[in-house]
DNA sequence: TTTCATTTACTTGTCAAACAAGATGATTCA
DNA sequence: TGAATCATCTTGTTTGACAAGTAAATGAAA
Protein backbone atom coordinates (compact mmCIF):
# COMPACT_ATOMS: atom_id res chain seq x y z
CA UNK A 1 0.00 0.00 0.00
CA UNK A 2 0.88 3.28 -0.70
CA UNK A 3 1.43 5.07 2.92
CA UNK A 4 3.21 9.23 1.23
CA UNK A 5 4.02 9.91 5.11
CA UNK A 6 2.85 13.14 4.92
CA UNK A 7 5.84 15.26 5.10
CA UNK A 8 6.49 18.19 7.58
CA UNK A 9 6.12 21.25 4.90
CA UNK A 10 2.83 19.49 4.38
CA UNK A 11 1.93 19.30 7.71
CA UNK A 12 3.63 23.12 8.32
CA UNK A 13 1.14 24.24 6.02
CA UNK A 14 -2.36 23.39 6.94
CA UNK A 15 -1.14 24.36 10.34
CA UNK A 16 -0.25 27.80 9.54
CA UNK A 17 -3.49 27.66 7.32
CA UNK A 18 -5.04 26.79 10.70
CA UNK A 19 -2.95 29.73 12.86
CA UNK A 20 -4.94 31.85 9.87
CA UNK A 21 -8.09 31.02 10.89
CA UNK A 22 -7.77 30.35 15.04
CA UNK A 23 -5.88 34.42 14.88
CA UNK A 24 -8.99 35.55 12.76
CA UNK A 25 -6.40 37.12 10.18
CA UNK A 26 -8.01 38.50 7.25
CA UNK A 27 -6.67 40.78 3.81
CA UNK A 28 -4.13 42.56 4.63
CA UNK A 29 -3.24 41.41 8.29
CA UNK A 30 0.37 40.72 9.61
CA UNK A 31 1.00 37.20 9.63
CA UNK A 32 3.63 35.63 12.90
CA UNK A 33 7.40 36.38 11.51
CA UNK A 34 9.53 33.49 10.63
CA UNK A 35 11.29 33.33 14.04
CA UNK A 36 7.68 33.38 15.22
CA UNK A 37 6.25 30.88 13.42
CA UNK A 38 9.56 28.51 13.44
CA UNK A 39 9.70 28.29 17.49
CA UNK A 40 5.54 27.85 17.78
CA UNK A 41 5.61 24.85 15.24
CA UNK A 42 9.32 24.29 16.12
CA UNK A 43 10.99 23.48 12.83
CA UNK A 44 13.70 25.42 11.63
CA UNK A 45 13.43 28.37 9.36
CA UNK A 46 14.47 26.58 6.20
CA UNK A 47 11.48 23.75 6.70
CA UNK A 48 9.36 26.46 7.31
CA UNK A 49 10.21 28.61 4.71
CA UNK A 50 9.47 26.16 2.49
CA UNK A 51 6.12 25.69 3.64
CA UNK A 52 5.14 29.60 3.43
CA UNK A 53 6.79 29.43 -0.14
CA UNK A 54 3.59 27.13 -0.62
CA UNK A 55 1.22 29.62 0.68
CA UNK A 56 3.14 32.54 -1.65
CA UNK A 57 2.34 30.35 -4.45
CA UNK A 58 -1.13 29.47 -3.35
CA UNK A 59 -1.40 33.56 -3.35
CA UNK A 60 -2.53 33.01 0.44
CA UNK A 61 0.33 35.15 1.44
CA UNK A 62 2.34 38.34 0.25
CA UNK A 63 6.35 38.55 1.04
CA UNK A 64 7.73 41.75 1.11
CA UNK A 65 11.56 41.82 2.80
CA UNK A 66 12.07 43.66 5.61
CA UNK A 67 8.91 43.95 6.51
CA UNK A 68 6.90 40.32 6.91
CA UNK A 69 4.16 38.36 5.71
CA UNK A 70 0.71 39.57 4.97
CA UNK A 71 -2.27 37.83 4.44
CA UNK A 72 -3.92 38.06 0.47
CA UNK A 73 -6.30 37.53 -1.93
CA UNK A 74 -6.22 33.56 -2.00
CA UNK A 75 -6.77 34.01 1.65
CA UNK A 76 -9.88 34.29 1.13
CA UNK A 77 -11.24 30.94 -1.32
CA UNK A 78 -8.38 28.86 0.32
CA UNK A 79 -10.59 25.84 0.75
CA UNK A 80 -13.81 26.30 -1.56
CA UNK A 81 -13.80 23.62 -3.98
CA UNK A 82 -10.70 24.34 -5.66
CA UNK A 83 -10.66 23.04 -9.28
CA UNK A 84 -7.36 21.86 -8.80
CA UNK A 85 -7.86 19.50 -6.34
CA UNK A 86 -7.76 16.05 -7.66
CA UNK A 87 -10.73 14.04 -6.83
CA UNK A 88 -13.37 11.65 -7.84
CA UNK A 89 -16.67 12.48 -9.40
CA UNK A 90 -18.14 11.10 -6.61
CA UNK A 91 -16.30 12.75 -4.30
CA UNK A 92 -16.87 16.08 -6.24
CA UNK A 93 -20.74 15.82 -6.57
CA UNK A 94 -20.46 15.14 -2.34
CA UNK A 95 -18.51 18.08 -1.87
CA UNK A 96 -21.31 20.28 -3.73
CA UNK A 97 -23.78 19.10 -1.50
CA UNK A 98 -25.43 16.38 -3.54
CA UNK A 99 -26.27 12.92 -2.11
CA UNK A 100 -26.19 11.58 -5.29
CA UNK A 101 -26.12 8.18 -6.99
CA UNK A 102 -24.43 6.44 -9.68
CA UNK A 103 -26.56 4.90 -12.96
CA UNK A 104 -24.78 2.28 -14.78
CA UNK A 105 -25.91 3.26 -18.83
CA UNK A 106 -23.31 0.57 -20.32
CA UNK A 107 -19.89 -0.68 -20.67
CA UNK A 108 -18.27 -2.25 -23.19
CA UNK A 109 -14.78 -3.99 -24.24
CA UNK A 110 -14.06 -1.65 -27.53
CA UNK A 111 -10.26 -1.04 -29.99
CA UNK A 112 -8.78 2.29 -28.59
CA UNK A 113 -9.00 4.35 -31.79
CA UNK A 114 -6.11 6.81 -32.39
CA UNK A 115 -7.34 9.81 -30.34
CA UNK A 116 -7.96 7.98 -27.00
CA UNK A 117 -5.02 6.13 -27.68
CA UNK A 118 -2.87 8.76 -27.86
CA UNK A 119 -4.26 10.32 -24.91
CA UNK A 120 -3.71 7.32 -22.96
CA UNK A 121 -0.51 6.49 -24.35
CA UNK A 122 -1.62 2.54 -25.78
CA UNK A 123 -1.51 1.40 -29.33
CA UNK A 124 -3.95 2.07 -31.38
CA UNK A 125 -6.83 -0.75 -31.52
CA UNK A 126 -5.97 -1.90 -28.35
CA UNK A 127 -8.42 -3.31 -25.58
CA UNK A 128 -10.13 -0.60 -24.01
CA UNK A 129 -12.94 -0.66 -21.57
CA UNK A 130 -15.01 2.15 -21.83
CA UNK A 131 -17.59 3.09 -19.08
CA UNK A 132 -20.60 5.37 -19.62
CA UNK A 133 -22.44 6.03 -16.22
CA UNK A 134 -24.89 9.22 -14.90
CA UNK A 135 -24.78 10.58 -11.52
CA UNK A 136 -27.97 11.53 -10.42
CA UNK A 137 -30.06 12.92 -7.46
CA UNK A 138 -33.69 13.27 -6.47
CA UNK A 139 -34.35 12.57 -10.34
CA UNK A 140 -31.85 15.55 -11.07
CA UNK A 141 -29.47 14.27 -13.83
CA UNK A 142 -25.95 15.69 -12.10
CA UNK A 143 -22.93 14.55 -14.33
CA UNK A 144 -22.74 12.62 -17.28
CA UNK A 145 -19.52 10.34 -17.34
CA UNK A 146 -17.49 8.86 -20.22
CA UNK A 147 -14.58 6.81 -18.86
CA UNK A 148 -11.89 4.90 -21.06
CA UNK A 149 -9.93 2.33 -18.80
CA UNK A 150 -7.12 0.01 -20.23
CA UNK A 151 -7.90 -3.81 -20.40
CA UNK A 152 -4.63 -4.30 -19.62
CA UNK A 153 -5.35 -2.91 -16.08
CA UNK A 154 -8.21 -6.17 -15.29
CA UNK A 155 -6.07 -8.84 -17.15
CA UNK A 156 -4.59 -10.25 -13.45
CA UNK A 157 -7.64 -11.50 -12.54
CA UNK A 158 -9.84 -12.15 -15.49
CA UNK A 159 -12.23 -14.27 -13.72
CA UNK A 160 -14.00 -11.39 -12.08
CA UNK A 161 -16.00 -8.86 -13.80
CA UNK A 162 -15.23 -5.09 -11.91
CA UNK A 163 -18.54 -3.94 -10.49
CA UNK A 164 -18.69 -0.40 -12.90
CA UNK A 165 -21.54 1.45 -10.85
CA UNK A 166 -19.33 1.99 -8.01
CA UNK A 167 -16.29 4.36 -7.82
CA UNK A 168 -13.66 3.46 -10.52
CA UNK A 169 -11.10 5.33 -8.94
CA UNK A 170 -11.69 2.92 -5.58
CA UNK A 171 -11.45 0.25 -8.20
CA UNK A 172 -8.73 0.97 -9.44
CA UNK A 173 -6.97 1.88 -5.93
CA UNK A 174 -7.58 -1.90 -5.07
CA UNK A 175 -5.54 -3.05 -7.35
CA UNK A 176 -2.96 -0.50 -6.62
CA UNK A 177 -3.00 1.41 -9.69
CA UNK A 178 -5.29 4.28 -8.19
CA UNK A 179 -4.84 7.64 -9.85
CA UNK A 180 -3.23 10.25 -7.75
CA UNK A 181 -2.92 13.08 -10.40
CA UNK A 182 -4.24 13.96 -13.26
CA UNK A 183 -4.00 17.12 -16.59
CA UNK A 184 -7.61 18.21 -17.43
CA UNK A 185 -8.66 20.71 -19.48
CA UNK A 186 -12.28 22.34 -19.26
CA UNK A 187 -14.40 24.21 -21.58
CA UNK A 188 -18.07 24.79 -22.09
CA UNK A 189 -20.66 22.49 -24.82
CA UNK A 190 -24.30 20.70 -24.70
CA UNK A 191 -24.28 17.23 -24.23
CA UNK A 192 -23.84 15.34 -27.57
CA UNK A 193 -26.99 15.11 -29.35
CA UNK A 194 -27.32 11.40 -29.60
CA UNK A 195 -26.80 10.91 -25.53
CA UNK A 196 -29.51 13.21 -24.98
CA UNK A 197 -31.97 12.10 -26.58
CA UNK A 198 -30.66 8.26 -25.92
CA UNK A 199 -30.72 8.66 -22.38
CA UNK A 200 -33.22 11.45 -22.25
CA UNK A 201 -31.42 14.17 -20.59
CA UNK A 202 -33.16 16.66 -22.58
CA UNK A 203 -33.00 19.54 -19.71
CA UNK A 204 -29.37 19.13 -19.18
CA UNK A 205 -28.96 22.34 -20.08
CA UNK A 206 -25.11 23.88 -20.74
CA UNK A 207 -22.36 21.74 -19.33
CA UNK A 208 -19.12 22.05 -17.67
CA UNK A 209 -16.68 19.70 -19.46
CA UNK A 210 -13.94 18.25 -17.60
CA UNK A 211 -11.84 16.36 -20.15
CA UNK A 212 -8.96 14.44 -18.13
CA UNK A 213 -5.95 12.13 -17.95
CA UNK A 214 -5.30 10.28 -14.54
CA UNK A 215 -2.48 9.12 -13.69
CA UNK A 216 -1.20 6.49 -11.18
CA UNK A 217 1.01 6.66 -8.43
CA UNK A 218 3.66 5.08 -10.70
CA UNK A 219 3.35 7.12 -13.48
CA UNK A 220 1.10 4.99 -15.63
CA UNK A 221 -1.87 6.15 -17.36
CA UNK A 222 -5.14 4.71 -16.25
CA UNK A 223 -8.19 6.76 -17.48
CA UNK A 224 -9.53 9.00 -20.10
CA UNK A 225 -12.35 10.35 -18.22
CA UNK A 226 -15.20 12.94 -20.23
CA UNK A 227 -17.11 14.42 -17.04
CA UNK A 228 -19.99 16.30 -18.82
CA UNK A 229 -21.38 18.62 -15.36
CA UNK A 230 -24.68 20.24 -15.31
CA UNK A 231 -23.78 24.08 -15.90
CA UNK A 232 -26.56 25.00 -13.14
CA UNK A 233 -25.86 22.66 -10.31
CA UNK A 234 -21.98 23.00 -10.62
CA UNK A 235 -18.73 25.67 -9.97
CA UNK A 236 -15.63 25.67 -9.47
CA UNK A 237 -13.07 28.34 -7.49
CA UNK A 238 -9.48 29.50 -8.12
CA UNK A 239 -7.02 32.03 -7.63
CA UNK A 240 -5.02 33.49 -10.21
CA UNK A 241 -2.14 35.31 -10.15
CA UNK B 1 6.18 51.74 -10.59
CA UNK B 2 6.26 48.41 -9.11
CA UNK B 3 9.45 47.04 -9.58
CA UNK B 4 9.37 43.23 -8.31
CA UNK B 5 12.86 42.15 -8.63
CA UNK B 6 12.40 38.22 -9.63
CA UNK B 7 13.44 36.78 -6.45
CA UNK B 8 16.30 33.83 -6.91
CA UNK B 9 13.74 31.06 -6.46
CA UNK B 10 11.21 32.91 -8.82
CA UNK B 11 14.33 32.62 -11.51
CA UNK B 12 15.48 29.43 -10.28
CA UNK B 13 11.78 27.56 -10.83
CA UNK B 14 12.09 28.34 -14.30
CA UNK B 15 15.55 27.56 -14.50
CA UNK B 16 15.08 24.32 -13.74
CA UNK B 17 12.07 24.21 -16.25
CA UNK B 18 14.21 25.10 -19.12
CA UNK B 19 16.86 22.53 -17.84
CA UNK B 20 14.56 20.15 -18.37
CA UNK B 21 13.79 21.11 -21.49
CA UNK B 22 17.55 21.43 -23.25
CA UNK B 23 17.50 17.75 -21.38
CA UNK B 24 14.69 16.86 -23.08
CA UNK B 25 13.37 14.78 -20.02
CA UNK B 26 10.12 13.42 -19.54
CA UNK B 27 7.86 11.62 -17.81
CA UNK B 28 9.13 9.64 -14.95
CA UNK B 29 12.92 10.12 -16.04
CA UNK B 30 14.99 11.27 -13.36
CA UNK B 31 16.43 14.87 -12.33
CA UNK B 32 19.76 15.65 -11.33
CA UNK B 33 19.83 15.58 -8.04
CA UNK B 34 20.16 18.41 -5.65
CA UNK B 35 23.89 18.68 -5.14
CA UNK B 36 24.13 18.72 -8.84
CA UNK B 37 21.60 21.38 -9.18
CA UNK B 38 22.79 23.86 -6.19
CA UNK B 39 25.64 23.92 -8.34
CA UNK B 40 24.86 24.33 -11.74
CA UNK B 41 22.59 27.29 -10.70
CA UNK B 42 25.46 28.38 -8.03
CA UNK B 43 23.06 28.44 -4.83
CA UNK B 44 22.65 26.86 -1.62
CA UNK B 45 20.86 23.50 -1.19
CA UNK B 46 18.01 25.64 1.46
CA UNK B 47 17.04 28.34 -1.83
CA UNK B 48 16.91 25.47 -4.41
CA UNK B 49 14.44 23.46 -1.87
CA UNK B 50 12.08 26.23 -2.15
CA UNK B 51 11.91 26.42 -5.84
CA UNK B 52 12.03 22.15 -6.14
CA UNK B 53 8.80 23.00 -3.68
CA UNK B 54 7.26 25.29 -6.15
CA UNK B 55 7.59 22.73 -9.09
CA UNK B 56 6.20 19.44 -6.24
CA UNK B 57 3.16 21.62 -6.12
CA UNK B 58 2.52 22.38 -9.37
CA UNK B 59 3.10 18.48 -10.09
CA UNK B 60 5.68 19.18 -12.06
CA UNK B 61 8.46 16.74 -10.40
CA UNK B 62 7.55 14.06 -7.82
CA UNK B 63 10.30 13.57 -5.25
CA UNK B 64 11.09 10.40 -3.16
CA UNK B 65 13.06 10.42 0.20
CA UNK B 66 16.55 8.30 -0.80
CA UNK B 67 15.92 7.88 -4.98
CA UNK B 68 15.42 11.47 -6.25
CA UNK B 69 13.38 13.40 -8.14
CA UNK B 70 11.29 12.61 -11.07
CA UNK B 71 9.58 14.12 -13.93
CA UNK B 72 5.26 14.03 -13.19
CA UNK B 73 2.06 14.09 -14.82
CA UNK B 74 2.03 18.49 -14.87
CA UNK B 75 5.43 18.44 -16.88
CA UNK B 76 3.17 17.38 -19.72
CA UNK B 77 1.60 20.65 -19.72
CA UNK B 78 3.29 23.16 -17.53
CA UNK B 79 3.08 25.66 -20.26
CA UNK B 80 -0.59 24.85 -22.21
CA UNK B 81 -2.49 28.05 -20.93
CA UNK B 82 -3.33 27.05 -17.67
CA UNK B 83 -6.16 28.41 -16.62
CA UNK B 84 -4.49 29.74 -12.48
CA UNK B 85 -2.66 32.21 -15.03
CA UNK B 86 -3.75 35.79 -14.36
CA UNK B 87 -4.24 37.51 -17.61
CA UNK B 88 -6.46 39.79 -19.20
CA UNK B 89 -8.89 38.85 -21.84
CA UNK B 90 -7.50 40.88 -24.80
CA UNK B 91 -3.92 38.54 -23.91
CA UNK B 92 -5.76 35.08 -23.28
CA UNK B 93 -8.02 35.59 -26.57
CA UNK B 94 -4.23 36.43 -28.25
CA UNK B 95 -2.96 33.49 -26.69
CA UNK B 96 -5.95 31.38 -27.91
CA UNK B 97 -4.64 32.32 -31.35
CA UNK B 98 -7.50 34.79 -32.04
CA UNK B 99 -6.55 38.44 -33.14
CA UNK B 100 -9.41 39.65 -31.77
CA UNK B 101 -11.07 43.61 -31.92
CA UNK B 102 -13.14 44.90 -28.89
CA UNK B 103 -16.51 46.15 -29.62
CA UNK B 104 -17.78 48.68 -26.58
CA UNK B 105 -21.28 47.89 -26.27
CA UNK B 106 -22.13 50.14 -23.16
CA UNK B 107 -21.28 52.22 -19.88
CA UNK B 108 -22.59 53.77 -16.74
CA UNK B 109 -22.13 55.05 -14.06
CA UNK B 110 -24.35 53.47 -11.63
CA UNK B 111 -25.15 52.42 -8.07
CA UNK B 112 -23.91 49.64 -6.34
CA UNK B 113 -26.26 46.79 -5.72
CA UNK B 114 -25.67 44.80 -1.94
CA UNK B 115 -24.38 41.56 -4.42
CA UNK B 116 -21.60 43.66 -6.19
CA UNK B 117 -21.11 46.04 -3.33
CA UNK B 118 -19.90 42.60 -1.27
CA UNK B 119 -17.64 41.39 -4.08
CA UNK B 120 -15.97 44.90 -4.61
CA UNK B 121 -15.96 45.66 -0.84
CA UNK B 122 -17.47 48.45 -1.37
CA UNK B 123 -20.48 50.68 0.98
CA UNK B 124 -23.86 49.45 -1.28
CA UNK B 125 -25.05 52.15 -3.39
CA UNK B 126 -21.80 53.98 -3.91
CA UNK B 127 -20.90 54.88 -7.35
CA UNK B 128 -19.45 51.99 -10.05
CA UNK B 129 -18.81 52.48 -13.51
CA UNK B 130 -20.13 49.44 -15.47
CA UNK B 131 -18.71 48.20 -19.24
CA UNK B 132 -20.52 46.37 -21.08
CA UNK B 133 -18.10 44.75 -24.25
CA UNK B 134 -18.09 42.00 -26.84
CA UNK B 135 -14.59 40.67 -27.70
CA UNK B 136 -15.22 39.45 -31.55
CA UNK B 137 -12.77 38.06 -34.44
CA UNK B 138 -13.91 38.24 -38.11
CA UNK B 139 -17.62 38.42 -37.30
CA UNK B 140 -17.52 35.94 -34.80
CA UNK B 141 -18.29 36.58 -31.32
CA UNK B 142 -15.83 35.22 -28.74
CA UNK B 143 -15.94 36.95 -24.98
CA UNK B 144 -18.86 38.76 -23.57
CA UNK B 145 -17.65 40.97 -20.72
CA UNK B 146 -19.44 42.77 -18.11
CA UNK B 147 -17.24 44.65 -15.81
CA UNK B 148 -18.10 46.86 -12.28
CA UNK B 149 -14.88 49.27 -11.33
CA UNK B 150 -15.38 51.76 -8.30
CA UNK B 151 -15.50 55.27 -9.49
CA UNK B 152 -13.05 56.49 -6.69
CA UNK B 153 -10.54 55.18 -8.62
CA UNK B 154 -11.04 57.54 -11.32
CA UNK B 155 -11.98 60.52 -9.13
CA UNK B 156 -7.83 61.81 -9.18
CA UNK B 157 -8.61 63.10 -12.04
CA UNK B 158 -12.40 63.97 -13.37
CA UNK B 159 -11.58 65.22 -16.46
CA UNK B 160 -10.73 63.23 -18.80
CA UNK B 161 -12.81 60.16 -19.80
CA UNK B 162 -11.32 56.66 -20.01
CA UNK B 163 -11.28 54.75 -23.36
CA UNK B 164 -13.43 52.17 -22.39
CA UNK B 165 -13.14 50.38 -25.34
CA UNK B 166 -9.58 49.50 -24.31
CA UNK B 167 -7.77 47.03 -21.72
CA UNK B 168 -8.78 48.35 -18.45
CA UNK B 169 -6.00 46.21 -16.96
CA UNK B 170 -3.81 48.70 -19.04
CA UNK B 171 -5.69 51.60 -18.14
CA UNK B 172 -5.96 50.85 -14.26
CA UNK B 173 -1.79 50.05 -14.48
CA UNK B 174 -1.80 53.39 -15.51
CA UNK B 175 -3.06 54.99 -12.93
CA UNK B 176 -0.92 52.10 -10.38
CA UNK B 177 -3.97 50.10 -10.08
CA UNK B 178 -3.12 47.42 -12.59
CA UNK B 179 -4.86 44.24 -11.22
CA UNK B 180 -2.00 41.22 -10.32
CA UNK B 181 -4.46 38.58 -8.98
CA UNK B 182 -7.58 37.60 -8.50
CA UNK B 183 -10.31 34.98 -7.04
CA UNK B 184 -12.12 33.34 -10.16
CA UNK B 185 -15.26 31.28 -10.47
CA UNK B 186 -15.89 28.97 -13.35
CA UNK B 187 -19.40 27.27 -14.37
CA UNK B 188 -21.22 26.47 -17.94
CA UNK B 189 -23.98 28.63 -18.36
CA UNK B 190 -26.02 29.96 -21.32
CA UNK B 191 -25.57 34.39 -22.55
CA UNK B 192 -28.56 35.87 -20.25
CA UNK B 193 -31.56 35.80 -22.26
CA UNK B 194 -31.97 39.79 -22.58
CA UNK B 195 -27.85 40.07 -23.68
CA UNK B 196 -28.90 37.22 -26.60
CA UNK B 197 -31.38 39.40 -28.04
CA UNK B 198 -30.24 42.84 -27.11
CA UNK B 199 -26.90 42.42 -29.10
CA UNK B 200 -27.71 39.39 -31.68
CA UNK B 201 -25.72 37.26 -30.45
CA UNK B 202 -28.18 34.24 -30.72
CA UNK B 203 -25.36 31.69 -32.01
CA UNK B 204 -23.51 32.15 -29.39
CA UNK B 205 -24.19 28.79 -27.75
CA UNK B 206 -22.81 27.45 -24.07
CA UNK B 207 -20.61 29.55 -22.48
CA UNK B 208 -17.76 29.42 -20.12
CA UNK B 209 -18.82 32.11 -17.69
CA UNK B 210 -15.91 33.15 -15.41
CA UNK B 211 -16.54 35.53 -12.59
CA UNK B 212 -13.58 37.21 -10.78
CA UNK B 213 -12.27 39.59 -8.25
CA UNK B 214 -9.06 41.31 -9.47
CA UNK B 215 -6.83 43.01 -6.10
CA UNK B 216 -4.34 45.84 -7.62
CA UNK B 217 -0.89 45.25 -5.72
CA UNK B 218 -1.91 46.67 -2.61
CA UNK B 219 -4.75 44.33 -2.01
CA UNK B 220 -7.44 46.78 -3.15
CA UNK B 221 -10.18 45.24 -5.10
CA UNK B 222 -10.05 47.15 -8.76
CA UNK B 223 -12.76 45.40 -10.58
CA UNK B 224 -15.70 42.76 -10.65
CA UNK B 225 -16.17 41.13 -14.15
CA UNK B 226 -17.98 38.20 -14.90
CA UNK B 227 -16.39 36.92 -18.65
CA UNK B 228 -18.37 34.45 -21.17
CA UNK B 229 -16.38 32.74 -23.42
CA UNK B 230 -18.00 31.09 -25.59
CA UNK B 231 -18.03 27.37 -25.47
CA UNK B 232 -16.59 26.32 -28.64
CA UNK B 233 -13.79 28.95 -28.83
CA UNK B 234 -11.71 28.56 -25.44
CA UNK B 235 -11.06 25.64 -23.67
CA UNK B 236 -8.28 25.81 -20.53
CA UNK B 237 -5.91 22.99 -18.56
CA UNK B 238 -4.52 22.98 -15.75
CA UNK B 239 -3.63 20.12 -13.43
CA UNK B 240 -5.75 18.26 -10.31
CA UNK B 241 -3.83 16.85 -7.54
C1' DT C 1 10.19 73.50 17.45
C1' DT C 2 10.89 71.51 13.14
C1' DT C 3 13.49 68.99 9.83
C1' DC C 4 16.52 65.79 8.12
C1' DA C 5 20.25 62.45 8.40
C1' DT C 6 21.90 58.58 11.20
C1' DT C 7 21.58 54.81 13.89
C1' DT C 8 19.44 50.78 15.59
C1' DA C 9 16.46 46.96 15.70
C1' DC C 10 13.64 43.92 13.19
C1' DT C 11 12.27 41.20 9.11
C1' DT C 12 13.06 38.41 5.12
C1' DG C 13 16.85 36.44 1.84
C1' DT C 14 20.71 33.41 1.39
C1' DC C 15 24.40 30.49 2.59
C1' DA C 16 27.52 26.66 4.59
C1' DA C 17 28.17 22.56 7.06
C1' DA C 18 26.48 18.84 9.37
C1' DC C 19 23.65 14.90 10.55
C1' DA C 20 19.20 11.97 9.99
C1' DA C 21 16.57 8.83 7.20
C1' DG C 22 15.26 6.20 3.18
C1' DA C 23 16.97 3.46 -0.97
C1' DT C 24 20.24 0.80 -3.55
C1' DG C 25 23.72 -2.14 -4.78
C1' DA C 26 28.06 -4.52 -3.49
C1' DT C 27 30.33 -7.28 -0.21
C1' DT C 28 30.76 -10.69 3.03
C1' DC C 29 29.70 -14.68 5.42
C1' DA C 30 27.09 -18.85 6.43
C1' DT D 1 23.29 -20.05 -3.33
C1' DG D 2 21.19 -17.05 -0.19
C1' DA D 3 20.85 -13.76 3.33
C1' DA D 4 22.59 -10.31 6.27
C1' DT D 5 25.59 -6.31 6.45
C1' DC D 6 27.77 -2.32 4.95
C1' DA D 7 29.02 1.64 2.07
C1' DT D 8 27.11 5.08 -0.53
C1' DC D 9 23.87 7.99 -2.68
C1' DT D 10 19.67 10.49 -2.28
C1' DT D 11 16.39 13.62 0.06
C1' DG D 12 14.89 15.61 4.88
C1' DT D 13 16.04 18.74 8.59
C1' DT D 14 18.67 21.58 11.73
C1' DT D 15 21.88 25.16 13.38
C1' DG D 16 24.15 29.38 13.09
C1' DA D 17 25.63 33.04 10.57
C1' DC D 18 25.54 37.08 7.55
C1' DA D 19 23.29 40.10 3.76
C1' DA D 20 19.67 43.21 2.46
C1' DG D 21 15.47 45.76 2.91
C1' DT D 22 12.28 48.39 6.21
C1' DA D 23 10.78 51.26 9.86
C1' DA D 24 11.07 53.60 13.98
C1' DA D 25 13.90 55.91 17.43
C1' DT D 26 17.58 59.15 17.96
C1' DG D 27 19.98 63.24 17.69
C1' DA D 28 22.06 67.20 15.40
C1' DA D 29 21.23 71.25 12.62
C1' DA D 30 18.14 74.87 10.95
Amino acid sequence: MEKPKESSVERLRSGILDLIRDLDLSFGDKLPTEKELSERFQVSRPTLREALKLLEQEAVIDVHQGKGRFLAAGALLSIARPITKFESVSQMVASHGYSAQTRLLGFATVPADPDIAARLSVPPGSPLIRVERLRHSNGQPLVYSLDWLPKALFDADPATTPDWSGSIVALLAGIERGPVASTANVRATLLPQEVSTLHGLDGFGPALLIEEICYASDGTRVIYAMDYHRGSAFSFSFVRK
